[in-house]
DNA sequence: TCACTTTGCTTCGAATTCGAAGCATGGGGG
DNA sequence: CCCCCATGCTTCGAATTCGAAGCAAAGTGA
């Protein structure tokens, strides 16, 4: 399975462009709206991602897998950041009353209200840092295009690396 | 300057898509990315940045300030992954001739080879990524909405934190 | 020249992330 | 029922990132 390649396709200047500025967007997008929640909220993009999903979900709760299913990190991460939203008392822990391996997370009044408190500064945020910028027709044909990145990208990648058979 | 407002102006269907589509597919490209450099060419996205940078600037030298000027991270990553990268032997570091303070980061002949080694492949990931899924148009027209976002981003963001002045 | 500030870099500790390994429950096939 | 594997989660150590604090050289103004 070596695959020798011939000559490499090299980015063409409008190909650079989009790669390049799509890194540098995603990165200082990335901080902005990350500094703004911090210093409104005293949280991590990825602990308001969290309980966003939680306070989205019918149940208001969702078990430990399927936050990590499409979320930002490992399941490992994710027990790191569950705890650390246990602890500030945003959520909490339940058994799942039906597979006693499942964790359950569980969003707190406390949460809620940190949702709500942080939820519009966070969509000025992206507004100022990101859809200001752009003509309407852009937003919607960004949109489209993130689309289809996304599902070929879904079809494409394996989240997380496939887990080590016990034996060999 | 307190600003008090007013009923939040939510995201509408599109925005949505556009700004949830951007944060799945630069996640999910970022790891795919990360990942086949961290296969082929033992080295992250980071360390290929640097190393790219380091190689086109016309001396192939650099100083810090430099590179992390407008880089993936703070002066003290920076530090950290030059210091990585010249125990792996792919860049040596120089005290600049004119201002003693300053420090060069040199690319050497083995990290040129990495580099050249890796670059190839890199590309193909892009392609693979996301160039492939979309149609010329769409490259074109995703190279336009992100130079927008970038110049506005890079107008509104200060990418380091201002620095404590010793005197209160 | 002398104080004082600015600039460039490094060191430090804290926080976060990851993958591997470990533990416990669940779910078959015999 | 029992063995074995699959599944869900946590714990562990390593790597990376950040900002604050510190050090040294360079610049500035009197």
């Amino acid at each position: 399975m070596v695959r020798r390649m011939g000559e490499p396709r090299w980015l063409d200047e409008t190909e650079l462009r989009a790669w390049t500025g799509f890194l540098e967007t995603s990165d200082l997008l990335h901080r902005t709206v990350e500094r703004q929640l911090r210093e409104v909220g005293g949280i991590t993009t990825v602990q308001y991602d969290i309980l966003h999903r939680l306070n989205e979900s019918p149940e208001k709760r969702l078990c430990m897998t399927d936050l990590a299913e499409r979320l930002v990190s490992s399941r490992s991460g994710i027990t790191y950041q569950v705890a650390q939203l246990e602890k500030a008392g945003l959520l909490r822990r339940e058994d799942a009353p039906d597979d006693e391996r499942r964790v359950l997370a569980v969003i707190t009044e406390e949460g809620r209200r940190v949702l709500e408190r942080t939820a519009p500064g966070h969509v000025e945020a992206v507004r100022a840092g990101l859809l200001d910028a752009l003509t309407p027709d852009q937003v919607a044909r960004l949109a489209d295009i993130m689309d289809a990145a996304r599902a070929h990208l879904r079809g494409t990648v394996e989240l997380h690396p496939p887990r080590r058979t016990r034996s060999r």
